[in-house]
DNA sequence: CGGGCCAACTTTACAGTTGGCCCGGTGCGGTAAT
């Protein structure tokens, strides 16, 4: 069944790759038999590979092509320049918007006769019923999610159609999936598979630690101070090398981005209010190592794989830690030494916790409810947006949110109710789901602020909140630098820390990713063991921190 | 939730304080105006 040796032969003939990895090799091989393929790797890992050999394999042998979920339309346009080069014109096809219907329609035949081995699109491509069956007569050999961090990033409220994946994959039969991100954490990895109807998934983790990024937190009570704190940084650490400054809103951009200008650096606010020919030319400038610092939201970022990025500064604190390390993973890939460091201010949460707050909205709830109630039969969205006069995008909002409760399902001819239950109780059903994903996101900005309030090894943090055990201090950051200054002797970093040390495993009733029991909370994953202190994540309440000696006298937990 | 901005205020010309109001991230797609 396996194809390894012709899958080799594949990489090294077609995308020049005579070495491939061990787990590029395990995956292209288990998605060539079939086999779904979850693969978190860093930037420059290789991911691509996997599904693109995978992919050009099984069209050789069947003429059927891959289909690409992708995030940004630029990251489609890459790939198939990249695809193109090494495989020929019409190798690979994109549909988006900005293409005329023309374009479109010679893409569909491209992909229909044999020819083109992918197809690119945006999730709200498939969010259109017609394009779903579309893709379903082409009879795909495999559904391809790249970025695959953005269904639970950005699914449940900014771009909900990432949250309609798995039905889209259903209706076109399952075919095998692939999701590949470069971060994620273990709640996140669970998340990508259920949402994507992932069976039994072949999991593929690779290079989480990047131990040559020097990790730092400076505090600070003013805000005055940060900003100050915040330019003279840059400008030190920019003597050295060319880096990116992100802050949490479009006119701090501008403002840190004018100041470093009159200090003589090459600097550039990069933010979505950009004009796009400003926000391409500063990304080739950026690459070309004719930029200082971009000084940048969270626009910035994806799709960037730039080797030499030697600092990457945050003014403000990130909304999670999985933010805060898909950012500062974008420093040091040529692997030499890099900083990535934090300003923090407790303040500054505020701003994060807003931007995390979607309140729920009943009555729009109920409005597309009743609807479907008086429909009797399956209602497409684009009827629903009609009969409602919603847009389709925020009825899509809306039917995720009644579809994970249960109240309706999505098939080929539309949404349906399925639950007999009053509306009314419906409604409260999905407000309390909405609260809970609340206290889920607030939890996590709770995580964000224990990294920047920790006084162990910063690293064993980060690390561990990815499921990863790192034994020893990492020595690289100023948790470490910190416990050494404190000692008489020189201390070797990297062997024992009397602050923050993990408690051995010996004799842990709750190891490390176990999943336990609470009354109240329910049940959650052990996240990390830190002195008296057990971090866990419950699925309704989010991270919770625990006292160690009182779980063990009231016996709050139990293994599940 | 916190910061920035403006107007009103205090008191007799000006500068500092106070209170209210508004704003704040990420991108797709389609539509409207050239």
């Amino acid at each position: 069944m396996s194809d390894d040796p012709a899958l080799r032969a594949l990489a090294a003939a077609s995308f020049n790759l005579p070495d491939l990895r061990d787990g590029q090799l395990a995956g292209m091989t288990a998605l060539a038999n079939g086999r779904d393929v979850l693969a978190v790797m860093p930037t420059g890992y290789g991911k691509s590979a996997i599904y693109q050999v995978a992919a050009l394999h099984l069209h050789h042998t069947t003429g059927r092509p891959a289909v690409v979920v992708s995030p940004l339309i630029a990251l489609q346009e890459d790939q198939l320049d990249r695809l193109m080069q090494v495989l020929g014109p019409d190798a690979a096809v994109a549909i988006n918007s900005s293409r005329s219907d023309t374009e479109v329609e010679a893409a569909w035949e491209t992909a229909a006769d044999g020819t083109a081995v992918f197809l690119f699109l945006a999730p709200e491509q498939l969010a259109k019923q017609s394009t779903v069956d579309r893709i379903k007569a082409l009879d795909i050999s495999m559904f391809v999610v790249d970025e695959a961090h953005c269904v639970s990033s950005w699914g449940h409220d900014f771009r909900p159609d990432y949250l309609a994946l798995g039905d889209v994959r259903e209706q076109l039969g399952n075919p095998p999936a692939a999701a590949l991100t470069a971060t994620a954490s273990p709640p996140v990895r669970d998340e990508i598979v259920e949402r994507l109807g992932m069976k039994d998934p072949l999991v593929l983790v690779h290079g989480f630690d990047r131990p040559n990024i020097t990790l730092d937190v400076v505090r600070h009570h003013e805000d005055k101070g940060k900003r100050k704190a915040v330019l003279e940084q840059v400008a030190d650490l920019a003597r050295q090398g060319h880096g990116l400054l992100y802050a949490a809103t479009r006119k701090d951009t501008e403002k840190y981005a004018a100041k470093l200008a009159t200090q003589g650096l090459r600097a550039e606010a990069y933010h979505a209010g950009r004009p796009a020919a400003d926000r391409e030319h500063i990304h080739e400038l950026f690459l070309d190592d004719k930029l200082d610092v971009v000084v940048a939201t969270t626009a910035f970022g994806m799709g960037i794989d730039k080797p030499n990025v030697r600092f990457v500064v945050h003014a403000d604190i990130p909304e999670s830690l999985d933010s805060y390390y898909q950012e500062i993973g974008r420093a040091g890939r040529d692997g030499e030494p890099a900083s990535a460091v934090l300003h923090y201010r407790s303040e500054d949460l505020g701003l994060r916790k807003f931007f995390g707050t979607h309140s729920p909205d009943p009555d729009s709830l109920l409005a597309v409810l009743k609807v479907l109630k008086a429909a009797h039969a399956a209602t497409p969205k684009s009827s629903l947006a009609e009969l409602t006069g919603f847009k389709t995008r925020r009825i899509t909002g809306l039917v995720n949110q009644l579809e994970e409760i249960g109240a309706v399902a999505t098939g080929t001819r539309g949404v349906r109710l399925i639950s007999k239950a009053k509306l009314p109780t419906l409604v409260s059903d999905a407000v309390e789901l909405a609260e809970a994903r609340q206290r889920v996101d607030q939890s996590r900005l709770t995580m964000m602020r224990a990294y920047a309030e920790t006084d162990g090894c910063r690293r064993q943090f980060l690390l561990g909140y990815f499921g990863e055990d790192l034994p020893a201090p990492c020595g690289n950051c100023d948790g470490c630098t910190a416990v050494a200054a404190t000692r008489d002797d020189v201390a070797q970093p990297g062997k024992t820390s009397d602050g923050g040390g993990m408690v051995s495993a010996v004799d842990e009733p709750f190891p490390l990713q176990s999943t336990v029991v609470h009354k109240e909370w329910g049940p959650g994953l052990v996240m990390r063991h830190e002195d008296d202190v057990i971090t866990v994540l419950f699925d309704q309440e989010g991270y919770k921190t625990l006292s160690r000696s009182a779980v063990m006298e009231h016996k709050l937990l139990k293994p599940a």
